[in-house]
DNA sequence: CCAAAACTGTGATATAAATCACAGTAATCG
DNA sequence: CGATTACTGTGATTTATATCACAGTTTTGG
């Protein structure tokens, strides 16, 4: 999870802010854990659900197929997220397909016990209405974003998404993605072809806006990242 | 407001449903008046706010303005829509700029208000959830439509989210989009350059998915619309 | 009611991005 | 550890969409 720079920075877009102590102590207290292996898929898009879940431990992806098949990835997500929050809510079919990148440990927390634990804690509703506004706010953006920023803003705003979400600040103010993202990723979360994200990618190593080792990348200037991907 | 449709069809994207009864009531217990005149703006993106507004009469527009000086419509919504959630559930700027289409006659509920009254009473934190995640359900689609789908299901799209929100179901089963609309306005919606646009529009019309009196439009065929919009 | 302003339709051209093609490199697993 | 599979980089080509140009039409407001 991010720390220093999801508590400063207002921008975030995709990211799920730390949990409120409120909501999180609902959690803990009637939640039942599960657990994922990797590549293993909790939910597909359409499934009917109850519930969501917390990420307690690993990362998931979120994503849809569109009807040509592309994969479009909404997020990929670590350790505190949040998922699965829509279902909870309204009842309606998962939006999304959520599949395990690394082996997770998640927590599950029923419809009926949410609304009986809000209901008598008005605190997480107001909670779990900050977190639905924050996302609304994100994907407003998204939208925006989409029809009016080039390919290398698209890719630059992806990065700046993983770093809200799964990025990990080092000591030297960079920040590192601390699971390995492929090309494919990127380009599935952009929008764009995977060839041109790979153009766009290097343009951004090379200006060191990125760095990279191996296939763990790094964000050296997250400030012009921002900037970059900005509407 | 859609009736009909916008109760039996699911589908609907940035579609704010007729307001739950409670949260009218809230309105219509506590709030204040609020007039106006065509073309006025209520609030820009940025400014500060407090409280959300709903619309008793009139039509508005929800807009942003890209770094680039283009604008881009989100939506156009009539009576019975609710505006500036966002703001009144985390305290951030406004997210878009809201300006009159007609003179307009909006009701303003403050910050303070809601939550007094939301905690006396928790059904309306259960509706405004189900608001928000409806609202997410329709921007997540949106983002991957925006990606995905062509200039043609993107102009499709804009149609089926105006008759959302501000359609009328005529007897004969069309939907009567009950204010003027031009090029320029779905070209802002769909995020495609006006020109476009217009060679979209034209193709649905000679399709007879569309109609025309005037620059009033009406949605022949909205099954086909969906369908064409559909990710 | 007439002039100015805003909107519409449609061709011609320019351009960003997708797609194709393929060789090189790294990762996985049996 | 070697072989298959997945991922990466980069050029060449094609395609969808933006942009330009401009004439015709409607709407608006003084």
């Amino acid at each position: 999870m991010l720390r220093k720079v999801s508590q400063s920075g207002h921008g975030g877009r995709n990211h799920l802010p730390d949990l409120p102590w409120c909501i999180k102590r609902t959690f803990l207290s009637v939640a039942r854990p599960r657990q994922l292996r990797a590549r293993e898929v909790l939910f597909h898009a359409g499934d009917s659900g109850d519930g969501c879940y917390l990420v307690r431990s690993g990362v998931v992806k979120a994503s849809v197929i569109a009807r040509d098949g592309q994969e479009r990835l909404l997020a990929v997500l670590g350790t505190g997220a949040l998922i699965g929050e829509l279902s909870l809510i309204d009842d309606e079919p998962r939006s999304a397909t959520i599949s395990a990148l690394k082996p997770c440990r998640l927590l599950h927390l029923t419809k009926a016990s949410f609304f009986r634990l809000a209901d008598a804690n008005p605190q997480v509703y107001h909670q779990a209405l900050k977190i639905l506004a924050h996302r609304l706010r994100g994907t407003n953006d998204a939208v925006v974003a989409q029809g009016t920023v080039t390919v290398s803003g698209r890719v630059a705003r992806a990065f700046a998404s993983l770093a809200e979400d799964l990025g990990d600040e080092q000591p030297d103010g960079r920040i590192l993605l601390a699971n390995k993202i492929t090309q494919n990723d990127i380009a599935g979360m952009a929008g764009v072809a995977r060839e041109n994200a790979s153009r766009a990618i290097n343009d951004l190593l090379r200006a060191g806006v990125l760095g990279r080792a191996g296939s763990f990348y790094t964000i050296v200037r997250m400030a012009e990242l921002r900037d970059m991907s900005e509407i």
